[in-house]
DNA sequence: TATTCATATCATTAAAAGTGATAGTTATTA
DNA sequence: TAATAACTATCACTTTTAATGATATGAATA
């Protein structure tokens, strides 16, 4: 086997139902086909159509081998589609990195969207914590970081504000703290509060520290299961306890001196002036929208 | 993409680390590879190799190229291993059927080898009673069939006898039989059988009924199960209880009147005037050496 | 620096594929 | 049944593509 145009003949031949039907549809003269399909026969010595009718129809072998070719074409179609991806200058890969606070449903509705767009572009998926994030990016470690914002790295690195990741103080319905109107900072104080351990040294706390009996935790999902086990109180990120607030499995605390969301603000991460291919460039355009 | 013999000059010189090399490879001069792969490369739009240093070297996107081109070719030769296979008249599919009692280790090594020898041939393994399997074979719906002998049929089929299928009498370790010595007709009256349940009109059961107390299966699995908890005793296959009875988990009985080993005769059955394929004849051969 | 080994290029030749005309065959239909 | 329409095979011819062998050039090696 050698040719490709023959084995586009013949499963041509094989849905049209005839030589001639073929040719039209392949742009080429009956004749062409006609001795294209006679030389592939002659290639593989196997005959593959029935011409005892008027139209041609498969033989067995000719059955037998179909799958077979259609396989070699899908592959070819294949390669040709990363040969156009090259040719539009596509990545062949992106590599993502954000802090998993911020794994909610609209980031992973964008990498599927990236998935349509870019089908032959592979995407890395990295969580870490927000600190951690802009370094992967500066060390080239990474095209694309979230994080929460900290303006220690915007000499490293090119920062874009994206919006901000809302928290709601919450507990367990049955944590004493939930069903308590109206609640002030010195109520607080008897209770334990779960925060985030962020390995900050020059700037604050992304949330409040509000209590004095203080648990640390380095990850939200960690927190939320201390939580839903009624340890305690903390600020944890709205689309992590939406769920569960709905299904008043957690309250959100009536803090009166919160007078409205907590709502740290995200930065995106890039290299400094790195340039972008079209797959980076639309995802970084995609998560700029990504608090919409 | 239309020319195969491109992507094999591709991946050739890949392997090979050079054009020259490749071209010897594959018998072709030294231009021939040379402008073979150029002409690729304005074909795709792409370069595949960086040609600044003595030996070609390939570039990230012929690096990103090479997979899909190996996908392409190796279907190229599934579909050439198929096309020989049609050359040497090989069937594209042999069906065997057999009594289950015959699922041996010897059975199941000799449908290995035939997947060694025959890799584009398909097997179809079915499996049902002796009665049936001569019925499957008559009908055209199995090509080789394998049973318990059964005179009635020597005029519908070929018939071809392969060696006996040895039987114990077993029971479980606990059941009563199991440590009695010099058991006689008389001894297993009290007991309880457990036979095969065979729909055979004309002749004789394959094995004897000696309890006046008989259950009844129609499967050896069935039986081995019952006898496994130590409902009774059974003539079942030698190669389904030889494990257990190593094991100490199942016993022979120590029959008096049982000269020798109960072993009934095995026959081989295909279609009457029949042609048969290489595969198949490889098969039939194979399977006249089952019970060596 | 000379030598070796490898690649690119090119004119030429060989092979393969495509074209258009024509004749023959199989269904359809008048 | 004969005429017609729709296919396919074949063939001489043209066009395109691939292979060859010779030569020039450039990189590694000693």
């Amino acid at each position: 086997m050698n040719n490709l145009d023959q084995l586009r003949m013949f499963l041509e031949t094989v849905e049209q139902g005839s030589f001639s039907a073929c040719a039209k549809k392949l742009g080429k003269v009956q004749s062409a086909v006609s001795q294209g399909i006679a030389n592939l026969e002659i290639d593989l010595d196997v005959q593959l159509f029935d011409r005892s009718t008027r139209k041609p129809s498969l033989t067995p072998e000719g059955e037998r081998l179909k799958p077979y070719a259609e396989a070699i074409l899908h592959q070819v179609n294949e390669f040709q589609a990363v040969v156009d991806s090259i040719n539009k200058e596509e990545e062949a890969l992106v590599r993502i990195t954000f802090d998993n606070a911020l794994l909610m449903p609209a980031l992973t509705k964008i990498l599927a969207e990236f998935d349509q767009k870019f089908p032959n572009t592979s995407l890395e998926v990295n969580t870490t914590s927000s600190l951690q994030v802009a370094n992967e990016v500066r060390l080239g470690r990474a095209d694309i970081g979230i994080m929460l914002a900290n303006p220690s790295f915007n000499k490293l690195v090119d920062l874009c504000f994206i919006g901000h990741l809302p928290f709601y103080a919450v507990c367990h319905a049955e944590y004493p703290l939930a069903c308590m109107a109206k609640i002030n900072v010195g109520d607080l104080t008897a209770h334990k509060q779960i925060a985030l351990k962020e390995d900050r040294v020059e700037t604050n706390q992304s949330t409040p520290l509000l209590s004095a009996n203080l648990w640390w935790a380095n990850d939200f999902l960690n927190i939320k299961a201390m939580i839903i086990q009624g340890l305690g109180w903390s600020y944890l990120p709205a689309h992590l306890v939406k769920q569960e607030i709905e299904a008043g499995k957690l309250c959100k605390l009536d803090l009166t001196f919160d007078h409205k969301i907590w709502s740290p603000p995200i930065d995106m991460v890039t290299e400094k002036n790195h340039s972008r291919g079209p797959a980076q460039e639309w995802l970084f355009e995609a998560l700029k929208g990504l608090f919409d």
